[in-house]
DNA sequence: TATAAATAGCGAGAGAATTCGCCAATTGTG
DNA sequence: CACAATTGGCGAATTCTCTCGCTATTTATA
């Protein structure tokens, strides 16, 4: 038997939507090129990628132009949040805040990062009292 | 040519260690039948995950008593740290802040939650002050 | 317009993640 | 002790991810 496929995109794809992401549309030889930075694959394997990528429908592809042009079919936040809530429940045992304490402690945030978080906490605190 | 093996624990292995930091400590038949709530595979299936995760030290196994008792060799914690630092890089474009924003608007957080984050901000903010 | 260069598509191949069946070793039971 | 049940191990089969080579198509250039 076998394994079903993963929810999530995998590490390579990952790649490819950052690229994405940051650039809103590119050909497949710009996102070879950015990804290339970090990974030294070749140009077929960057095009396969995005074949196949298109057809989980993570990439979407503009064929009126020459070359052609891909983005990415889902926002980074939306994609993060998909993510983030995987990883919710497989391993902070379903505690978003838990992941999120955690996440805070990686690395020191700057003093704006932190006011903003206060901002987002009182935001959320209110939507609590709405609810009581 | 092939790929390289992902650093962080698949799908499956991450079910097996959940048992294992819910539990401290388990028998093999244990382990199966609380990820099998979730999963129906058979036995030998989650026999050879552990031989495998044993390999790849992600658990140790006590051989000193029959049946060999399994625990996780990393804590929840400092998995989810791993898993989270990588996830800041490949989704979050480096930003934890952005990642624990985002994970706090998942759901709607607890009071009590609430202020737990605020003490940690707290601290942190501390931490810059003492720092400069 | 020939010719070179880049783009696009496909199939095949290596290796990782799972899956199980089968057998040996160990333990439990009458 | 004989026999049944459980545990543990291993190889093989399957699917997925990622890799590239080769070829066709399109675009750019002399």
């Amino acid at each position: 038997m076998a394994r079903r496929t993963s929810q999530q995109p995998t590490e390579v794809e990952l790649a490819i939507l950052n690229v994405l992401w940051d650039r809103g549309q590119a050909t497949a030889r710009q996102i070879h090129e950015l990804v290339g930075v970090q990974r030294e694959t070749n140009y077929s394997t960057t095009v396969k990628m995005l074949s196949i990528m298109l057809e989980k429908e993570l990439v979407k592809r503009d064929d009126s132009v020459r070359p052609q042009l891909f983005q990415a079919a889902f926002s980074r936040k939306r994609t993060g949040t998909k993510m983030l809530r995987d990883m919710v429940e497989k391993v902070f045992d379903g505690s978003a805040t838990a992941l999120a304490m955690q996440a805070l402690s990686l690395k020191r945030a700057s003093s704006a990062e932190i006011a903003e978080m206060r901002a987002m906490l009182d935001k959320l605190e209110e939507q609590n009292d709405d609810a009581i």
